[in-house]
DNA sequence: TCCAAATGGGACATTCCCGTTCCAGAACGG
DNA sequence: CCGTTCTGGAACGGGAATGTCCCATTTGGA
């Protein structure tokens, strides 16, 4: 890998970081975030729009990857779901990045490309439900879309300092799969 | 009620609705999104940081009158937290606009003054683990954040049109206090 | 070591947004 | 019905961010 690949990387990461905590934030600041010239920047993304682009696709690219990586057709649903919680909550900052971009909850084509992306999770539910392992009382669509609310709950919370980053994945899986009511209490 | 309130009710109402969706939006745009002069806006909110700032307190005041609406010290814990999740579902916008700006991520006082405003949830929640109706093993922080969260998601959820916003006071609490598994399997 | 590639800084024009001012017209209340 | 208040449009200056260029310097590989 050359120094092109290392510095395009450096800047996807320095990005992605500050633009998830302010979607507006100058590219001086994320230039200056990545340690390189703001002139370089321009260099490997002509455009603010392009950078943002280069942003999303990679964000997709690693969330698809992570849960791919997870298997998250294979064993048992709530397992499965465990190693997909495993992997994508250190994505923290591409999700934050991507809820937070306006380009993106503007885009019709980008919030189809972020469902496609977690496909593998609906149908992991959709396999829990015919099975028996979760509550078929639930849209399938309400199921993914808190799971990974979630996810990106437990980042937030513990980038503020209110839970430690490696307890997160517990409390998710805790939290949407069992609630947080005592089991005995489930009726 | 004179017309200036009427006025300022307005141009607070849009306003959070534009802010929601994208933290940077112009002051045009949302003097337009209100059916408003933008020379009028400045007369009520001189500067961004005045309108932000006035869009925080309103936020702020409307959710802890919220929750001090549904009572939350008031009977089971579970049936509090279905109040509170009726009360506060309705003001999506103003969650989502407090989640987006950067103005409050980065500021200490304003992220206290949301946990104050969220402390008689958090209360309540104790009260549940201390009489059994919660399970004790979740930090209490987390469960409010998750708790929050689970209502910010269902009102962008529905905002999306996923589900029906009227499903969402449901889907929510049976999510978070029963979880997404079936009830026999919860250990 | 040497050369090509990559980088950083400075300077510049452009664009967009903000905040202000002025003035004419509309709306509301007495 | 009249006058006070409120509103909307136009115009302007200031400032910040963007995108572009040029050139000196550094870096890393052959």
């Amino acid at each position: 890998m050359g120094r092109p690949d290392r510095t395009r990387r450096t800047l996807l990461d320095a990005a992605v970081v500050v633009l998830s905590k302010d979607s507006a934030a100058s590219l001086s600041a994320v230039a200056e975030h990545a340690g390189v010239g703001r002139t370089t920047l321009h260099r490997y993304f002509p455009t603010r729009e392009l950078l943002i682009r280069a942003l999303v696709e990679d964000a997709l690219d690693r969330v698809a990857e992570a849960i791919a990586s997870a298997h998250p057709d294979e064993g048992p649903v709530v397992d499965a779901l465990q190693r997909v919680t495993d992997t994508v909550v250190p994505l923290g900052p591409s999700l934050s990045f991507l809820h937070a971009e306006p380009e993106v909850y503007n885009a019709r084509d980008l919030i189809r490309r972020w469902y496609e992306a977690l496909e593998p999770v609906a149908e992991a539910i959709e396999r829990g439900q015919a099975d028996g392992s979760l509550r078929a009382d639930l849209p399938v669509k309400w199921v993914v879309d808190a799971y990974a609310g979630a996810i990106l709950t437990a980042w937030d919370t513990a980038d503020e300092g209110r839970i430690w980053l490696q307890d997160a994945p517990r409390l998710v899986m805790t939290t949407i799969v069992h609630g947080v009511a005592t089991p005995q209490d489930t009726p």
